[in-house]
DNA sequence: CTGAAAGCGCTAACAA
DNA sequence: TTGTTAGCGCTTTCAG
């Protein structure tokens, strides 16, 4: 069965190959009447035409690669699905591809996607150094934004939210709340998320005066084991904070979970907080206090970056996220008000 | 910034550009002494193949393509994982579509990807019947597998779970529980998954003469707020039945969440089972009893399956999934035995 | 407004 | 073993 082409469609209008090309694709100046001929024959013939002919001629793929750490990480997941959502109303297509958090298999498939000709690549780096190299000499070659994650020595765009900002907004409720003392559950110190996450903690607790204990700070990974043993290990401390901010929900998750194991109730003795709202923040017991990441408007910026072709001017985007109050806090009555920065491009 | 081509390659090394290609792409007879020379130049400029114009010549890419109903469900995210690390492994890359559960939308997908000259197509069909002259149009343009759901009226290979099997299990533990009545909460009779289960769950609650009402058969989503929902439905009505079974762990999720709000005990007052074990199966409140999808195997299946170019014989292949009992069920105290058919091709 | 022809980068006959 | 060359399907000058 022979893949119908252009040829097939100018025979059977009697024109030149050029002229179904010009009709196709909708460019160059033809009559209405040679307009019809061809459409009618390529209509018969069922023509579609072939990308990849396309895309060897004129140099653009009309493709875009995904690299996230983890796509059975909702967050990433949402993001994912955010981004091929905007692709595919622009008729592009998305190569997903999952490292594993993994910085070598990552390199990998960063290459392949050069390889494959991609227009631009969205990467959420796995790792906060050694994602690093590849990551760069990616973005020597071809258009790339980062999302969510960041990594340091790197000059690409960026979007994501404002970390700083966001955490300030959870200690302000925490403290509404009545917490004097708070704890910090995360993953290692691999990724800037992490990294940006505890920074505005600290700071944002040093300001508001509260006890921060160094053990209890605490970095493993983003899962929900890691919440629940983190807990675990609260408990034989000393002491017992007033409040357990998390670095994302899953970690969050397990850590209202094995509350819910030791007898500690949330948020009567314990205020939890977790961070990017993913769609089983709400499913937790209780329901999770997090900070909602919006993933459309991220995914939306990103591609808008990558398309455009404009100059060397590299564009942070921090969108300033809000704080979705549920019932693993106390917060007081009111909604935070928190002088969050005005954020936007900077 | 020019792209480094063979001809640059063969230029450096001082031989043709067939050389060059037969070097690089391996086959065909090369000297040592030249392999080397090319093998250095190649390294030196950076070379790294066009697959776009190896694509072109050869008329295949490399690559698959990937429809699902919602990549936000972790199922089929699981499944998207799964399949994508398979074919990483190969060298090939994943086009990944979100359907957004419209027969439209993926009926649009299918065409562009089909356009896109992707080696073959891996979909989980959105609809039951409506999914069905496009997944038939397209698997007869090329390699096509279908995986978890199917669409009745195509002819394609298929990857799924032997469904009617799993309610046997499902069904057989149940009544070693002590239940003696069921309920089955799934989505709209839209896509086979669900008839397949409630079908096999029928069929095996009519053998072992447990009680199924009408108004306990409630179909709608497969969302956890509809698992919410439908608990409430059954407590309004005059009978509570001893179990209920949620055709995927979503809908267990707010079953379960639902039940707990209602102050119905799980498992001493209702039993309740999910499908599909994705990660926060363990999650619920108790944790759920349910039944788990292989989906390494079943990826590996379908990857397996559009490699083969073999003959026009199709195949179905359906997976025997085995009960995962945790504590939502009472179960006895043995593992379900079942005399689940042996499944495998057929 | 339409046609002829070149060429994107690669591979595979066919020749040498 | 290596080189020459045609051609995958498309778009786009350049002529007409």
């Amino acid at each position: 069965m022979h893949r119908v082409t252009i040829a097939d469609v100018a025979a059977r209008a009697g024109v030149s190959t050029a002229t179904v090309s010009r009709v196709l694709s909708g460019r160059g100046p033809v009559s209405d009447a040679m307009g019809r001929r061809v459409r009618s024959a390529a209509e018969d013939l069922g023509y579609q035409v072939n990308t990849i002919a396309r895309a060897l001629r004129d140099g653009r793929t009309g493709t875009v690669g995904m690299v996230v750490p983890s796509i059975t990480n909702p967050f990433f997941t949402s993001l994912v699905e955010s981004v091929e959502h905007v692709l595919g109303q622009e008729g592009k297509e998305l190569f997903l591809c999952d490292a594993r958090s993994d910085a070598e298999i990552e390199a990998r498939r960063l290459a392949s996607l050069v390889a494959r000709n991609v227009d631009g690549i969205i990467v959420s780096p796995s790792h906060g150094t050694e994602s690093g190299r590849a990551v760069q000499e990616t973005a020597d070659r071809l258009p790339l934004v980062q999302l969510d994650r960041f990594v340091g020595g790197t000059e690409t765009d960026w979007v994501g939210v404002d970390d700083i900002a966001a955490m300030r907004q959870v200690i302000d409720h925490l403290h509404a709340g009545g917490a004097r003392s708070a704890a910090f559950v995360g993953s290692r110190l691999t990724n800037s998320s992490t990294e940006q996450r505890l920074s505005g903690f600290r700071r944002r607790a040093a300001d508001t005066g509260m006890t921060v204990r160094d053990e209890w700070i605490l970095l493993d990974d983003y899962t929900v084991e890691w919440g629940e043993d983190a807990v675990a290990q609260l408990a034989t401390g000393a002491a017992f904070p007033d409040a357990i901010v998390c670095a994302d929900d899953l970690i969050a998750l397990g850590v209202t979970r094995a509350c819910r194991a030791h007898g500690i109730s949330v948020p009567a003795e314990v205020q939890v907080t977790g961070f990017d709202n993913i769609q089983f923040a709400r499913l937790g017991e209780p329901a999770l206090t997090t900070v909602d990441q919006p993933t459309d408007q991220i995914a939306a910026e990103a591609v808008r970056l990558l398309g455009a072709v404009g100059g060397t001017s590299r564009a942070h985007i921090a969108l300033v996220p809000k704080l979705v109050v549920r019932d693993s806090t106390r917060g007081g009555d009111s909604a935070p008000k928190g002088d969050s920065a005005p954020g936007g491009e900077r």
